[in-house]
RNA sequence: GGGGCCGUAGUUCAGCUUGGUUAGAACGCUGGCCUGUCAAGCCAGAGGUCGCGGGUUCAAAUCCCGUCGGUCCCGCCA
């Protein structure tokens, strides 16, 4: 570089700068050599500029010129000129201009490289993870990690105006019971004992509650040692929020003017607040899920009593072992789906634990089915106004225990949804789901666990049922949905320590097990604890649903494959024995066999 | 733990169903020509452990088994 200081970003020159001199230092996207000129687009984080070598100039200087390469790192200096009306590029934004060469430097060569720094992705995942570095050259993933950026800074210029406090929290704390499986960190100074990296701060933030801070947030890593997808890393990043002496409305109206304000802010566009809230019953009837995209309609209906006594075996056995039949009307698709896309929509249902995926198309001549000669004319008859079934309608129906029957048909309606076109990807739909029950019943384990997480506040109403009738008890949490994905969760938490030892009572957390394991936020509550509750956002989703990617993968700088290794840094990997001794650890191959 | 898809030149893919000359294409790369391109153009050229291992066969990129890796999904993720 020499004394050379750089000017100006490439992708920031315009007609203004026109005769202005200016020193250019960037990656070379590409060179056009026509023999005598020489075209080189240079290209920063900013954007690319043309840099024109003339050959009457400088012989030296075009000599550089012609041995120059793709990816090579050069300063120019030069001078800014206007382009001739022919010879200007409508596709880039310094299309009007260009700069002449009047001075080159390599910076440094570069080897060639094992893919184009393309917009489009031709490249394999592996190989894009492998050389990363050169993956965020691309614009596409450049622009996600600025865009990344100017949404922190929006989420913390939000919060900040309204009086949070970004606290961290430590991340070697202590392995908590329940949730997610822990990543552990040996403790060398206390051999045979682990730290846990924290799946969020939960406790900690409620405990800064406790200490009078009143309004807390943080933009924090959290981890989880579960199996990933396109939306689940093993480390991810929540937007994690809490507040004192607040309601359930205090916190969702906090969220959607922070969501409100990020979005103006990042993307120019303008959302409605306040968002549609649908009780946690009404997203499992209609869509048979907690996180519905409502983007658009395909609802499912629960037409279990025309069934109840049905000669039909499939649907009357569901519901004799307690199940359900739900189905849905797809208006109109009957010629939109052709055979071979009903055959793999029903593989798909299999796939998903259904043994088969009932249809009826309704036709000119009537209704054209499969199933449709095992119901009777009643049934034909309630089904047909049930399902508002009009000519060129098909409707599909699982028939199945509950849980199967919502898991099935919800991802079938999805699936119809993509196949018949029926979303605008445009859209943006956010959506909060409200009054989740506070506990389940978990059949393996024998006992009700928390649906949100133990310190989660019941209703108020509900708490005299709770020993009566743990599963009817409503809780007072939240979970925000944007376009069909759970993009964060929270609630009001316990405050008091009678209610916080009922429900550990309740789902089987010992009194002395729940002193062990959360023992300090227990004697906490008998300090004054305020009333509470926040929630986490998980910025990663958010930030994928706002750049339309398909996966978390292309929003985070480094991320794992689905096997939670990272090809560029080879992580992980074996380490030393002495370092195994020095943790006090042993290693083992395999799992042992009993 | 289970299911689906993928793995062939530096890259993206075709070839595999139905085994049979020297495994092709495009982009990239190298060299040459070319003074207004911007996906530059034209000419020439180099480039292959068909993921890996085993099996069937006279013969395997192709069929079978196993394995590794990538990806999507179920389970799991309070």
């Amino acid at each position: 570089m020499g004394d050379w200081k750089r000017s100006n970003y490439c992708g920031e020159l315009r007609k203004e700068h026109v005769d202005s001199s200016v020193t250019l230092m960037g990656w070379i996207q590409s060179r056009r050599d026509h023999g005598g000129v020489i075209f080189v687009d240079l290209r920063d984080r900013d954007g690319l500029c043309q840099i024109v070598f003339n050959p009457g100039g400088n012989p030296e200087i075009h000599r550089t010129a012609e041995q120059l390469r793709d990816e090579w790192v050069i300063a120019v200096k030069g001078t800014v000129t206007s382009r001739t009306e022919e010879t200007v590029n409508p596709n880039l934004k310094t299309g009007e201009v260009e700069v002449l060469a009047e001075q080159v430097r390599v910076l440094n060569t570069s080897k060639v490289i094992p893919f184009l720094i393309e917009n489009e992705v031709n490249a394999d995942e592996l190989l894009r993870l492998k050389y990363r570095y050169l993956d965020l050259r691309r614009p596409p993933m450049r622009d996600n990690i600025i865009f990344r950026h100017k949404v922190t800074a929006a989420v913390r210029n939000y919060l900040n105006e309204n009086g949070f406090l970004e606290i961290e929290t430590p991340y070697f704390t202590k392995s908590t019971p329940e949730g997610a499986r822990d990543f552990l960190v040996p403790s060398r100074l206390n051999k045979g004992q682990f730290y846990a990296l924290p799946q969020s701060p939960q406790i900690l933030k409620q405990t800064l509650m406790i200490s009078g801070f009143d309004r807390y947030y943080q933009i924090v890593k959290c981890f989880r040692d579960e199996d990933l997808r396109a939306d689940r890393q093993p480390e991810f990043t929540q937007i994690d929020m809490e507040m004192s002496f607040v309601s359930e409305d205090d916190v969702i109206s906090i969220v959607e003017g922070m969501t409100k304000t990020v979005v103006r802010e990042t993307k120019g566009i303008e959302i409605t607040t306040p968002f549609l809230r649908m009780p946690y019953e009404e997203a499992m009837e209609k869509y048979g899920t907690d996180c519905p995209d409502t983007r658009f309609g395909l609802e499912l209906k629960d037409i279990s009593s025309i069934f109840k006594d049905s000669q039909f075996k499939v649907f009357s056995g569901a519901l004799k072992k307690g199940g359900a039949i739900k189905a849905l009307n797809a208006k109109n698709a009957a010629g939109k789906l052709t055979r071979k896309e009903i055959d793999d929509l029903t593989e798909y249902a299999v796939s998903l634990g259904a043994k088969g995926l009932a249809w009826i198309r309704v036709g000119e001549d009537g209704w054209n089915s499969p199933i449709v000669k095992f119901l009777t004319e009643e049934e034909r008859k309630l089904l047909g106004e049930a399902l508002s079934m009009e000519k060129g309608d098909i409707v599909f129906f699982g028939a199945d225990s509950v849980e199967t029957v919502n898991q099935v048909m919800s991802n079938v309606r999805l699936s119809l949804g993509k196949t018949l076109l029926l979303v605008d990807e445009e859209k943006l739909e956010f959506l909060w789901v409200v009054d989740f029950p506070l506990l389940k019943y978990n059949p393996q384990e024998k006992r009700y666990v928390a649906v949100h997480h133990p310190f989660t506040a019941p209703k108020d109403k509900d708490m005299e049922n709770i020993e009566s009738s743990p599963g009817n008890v409503a809780s007072k949490s939240y979970d925000i949905v944007l376009n069909g994905v759970e993009i964060g969760g929270g609630s009001i938490r316990i405050h008091r320590k009678d209610i916080q030892q009922k429900v550990f009572e309740v789902i089987g957390i010992m009194d002395d097990e729940a002193r062990e394991k959360f023992g300090f936020l227990l004697e906490a509550l008998e300090f004054g604890a305020p009333p509470h509750g926040g929630i986490a956002l998980g910025l990663d989703r958010i930030l994928m649903l706002l750049s339309r990617e398909e996966s978390i993968r292309d929003v985070i700088a480094f991320p794992k494959t689905q096997k939670g290794s990272c090809p560029l840094t080879e992580a992980p990997s074996e380490v030393s024995p002495e370092q195994l001794l020095e943790a006090g650890i042993k290693s083992i191959d395999r799992e042992p066999e009993n």
